[in-house]
DNA sequence: TATTGAATAGTCAATTTTGAATATTCTGAA
DNA sequence: TTCAGAATATTCAAAATTGACTATTCAATA
């Protein structure tokens, strides 16, 4: 449905056809689908069988003739409907790095260590991308600044993982006990 | 991939037939994979024509039979594979909820605070149940304290958001100018 | 002026995902 | 005991998604 929200909102700003808005979905709004060119093509030739969007056929030379969307009435409407359904609610974080979290204590602390410090390098490499971003204009700079803002949040998450991990092999070091010692250091510390 | 990771990192723990993988994620880690029943299915046995796991059917009185799934050598090399891989890596987070986020300028900006405050409420309440949680063993505890952690974290962007939108709207009232303010004011702090 | 590679524009078969249905067993209340 | 509804366990047809491909135009350069 929020793929519907975007196609319409992007419509309703001026009619567009299919590749040009897998491009600017693509160069501006990264951060809030995943649409696929051929998954917009889908949804845009579903819109148009439920009376969403009108297609006018426009043939330059002899290219293959491109179909250009513009919003019906009917479009507008879920375009408003579906836009105040997305902002009133809240769809929880699903985070498919957390997979390999899940079994971080399969690993041997050390590796556990190399492999998470790997990932904070990444995690610093997309912020550092992020904060280069020329400045965007519109809402797509809203969207930019909450990326950040989520992957700082992130970053400081993994670092007390990380920190965590590095004392409880320390005193491992000592009292052989391995990672079991995290897990009740961690899930004990729950700061307001 | 991130799913076939969980599937086979569950099995590596205990054998299991489908319905019971199914049930333990649903159970605990709904939080790192949207995973449905039919695609368990679909995956592990797929899986099995794969060599990843063996499959071992029983009958039960007449019930229909049961598959159970355990790891080969085969599935056991992909995990340890598949796991250094997600770990080392960062996938960086698509928010559904920003496709809203995209248009908020297109509405009356008292529209606006309303439903990003009726999102506020549901972050909220999810916060809250995930507080109220009883305690959870192993790694899974990791996966709660992150959603916990991530949660807040968005709890404190939207505050914020919110507090520039009503400040904008105020001075809106002022000036006629409406939420064209609001973009210049976010997209120039930018807190280290 | 050819040639090559990037950018533009779209399609398709194969794969994956989903909602809904099926079927059995268990539990407890009438 | 019997009947209803919850829990267990899986499957299937329909829908959605994807990687890979096709085809044209444009721009540069050899």
């Amino acid at each position: 449905m929020d793929d519907r929200l975007l196609l319409l909102g992007l419509l309703r700003q001026s009619e567009m056809h299919g590749y040009q808005l897998y491009e600017f979905i693509e160069r501006n709004l990264t951060t809030c689908t995943n649409l696929k060119k051929p998954s917009a093509y889908f949804l845009l030739s579903k819109m148009e069988a439920e009376g969403l969007v009108e297609v006018q056929e426009t043939r330059t030379g002899n290219r293959p003739p491109r179909k250009v969307y513009r919003l019906t009435p009917e479009g507008e409407r879920l375009f408003w409907q579906s836009l105040e359904e997305n902002l009133a609610q809240f769809i929880p974080t699903v985070f498919v790095g957390d997979v390999g979290l899940a079994f971080l204590d399969q690993l041997p602390s050390q590796r556990a260590l190399d492999l998470l410090q790997r990932r904070q390098a990444a995690m610093q490499m997309y912020l550092a991308k992020l904060e280069a971003l020329p400045p965007h204009r519109g809402s797509a700079a809203l969207l930019i600044q909450h990326q950040i803002h989520h992957v700082r949040s992130e970053l400081a998450w993994l670092a007390s993982l990380i920190a965590d991990l590095q004392s409880a092999s320390q005193s491992a070091a000592l009292d052989e006990k391995g990672l079991k010692a995290l897990e009740n250091t961690r899930s004990k510390s729950n700061p307001k």
